[in-house]
DNA sequence: GCCTATAGTGTCGAAAAGGATACCATCATG
DNA sequence: CATGATGGTATCCTTTTCGACACTATAGGC
């Protein structure tokens, strides 16, 4: 069922950030939506690319990305079944947001998820 | 090669991406990042302008990107407080992705968090 | 008759995230 | 003495998310 995500939020400047971030969290939308920069997948193609995904979230996932125009989803009425993935062009058009994040994963992020930068764990205490 | 067993980070390309996302979701963080683009606050101050966001998550949020290294927390030892919040040079270089995301919101999001864009009400269904 | 493949669905339950509300210590001011 | 400001905590509870696992229909091939 649709989440009543952003339904209402009174937007200070930032607010966009807060809801373009909205349609792209969830574990792996953001995921599936870089793959997509690539071009048209099918479900199992998804389902390889990205080990460990479960088929009933991937389904989840890509329904809500549905839902929410940035994907479109091609079903072909034939056995067994084939439904192809793509980008909407309101998918398309996050292509420099995804572009950017992965810039910067690429470029801060280690191995662990956790990012590269110098120790943080000490606080500035100033007078 | 020390790649250490595969968690989840074994990871195709766009890996990096969700670990980017990663750090940026949560309910408030991407807010808050974007509004110290401008320059350092403090805590009042942020809660003030991010209006709704309560105490407990706002600390909470607040200590999650300082774990993260994105951003600094200083303390002012007098009374009554003063903390002041500031991004990490690790926290400014993701001023491109907070502008991409900000940039795509305005772009794209209408009043209500929704996507405007075209309608996806129908599945295109194909031979 | 059995196995394979596709694209899912259904149910269960644990865990994480988020929200409401109340409370704390300190000092200056009136 | 009471009030206000600051930067938080503590406790409780509800909602949301996520993962495991089992299960389905159809058709073709062996």
């Amino acid at each position: 069922m649709a989440k009543a995500r952003h339904s209402r939020f009174d937007c200070s400047p930032g607010c966009a950030v807060e809801a373009a971030v909205g349609l792209i969290d969830g574990k792996w939308k953001s995921v599936i939506l870089f793959h997509l920069l690539s071009g048209t997948l099918r479900f199992n193609e998804i389902r390889r690319i990205i080990a460990n995904v479960t088929p009933r979230m991937l389904t989840n996932q890509l329904r809500e990305l549905e839902e929410d125009g940035l994907i479109i989803r091609t079903v072909y009425a034939q056995v067994p079944p084939k439904v192809e993935y793509s980008l909407s062009p309101l998918g398309r058009s996050m292509e420099p947001v995804l572009l950017a994040l992965k810039g910067w994963g690429d470029a801060h992020i280690g191995l662990y998820g956790k990012p590269k930068g110098h120790d943080p764990r000490e606080t500035d205490v100033a007078a």
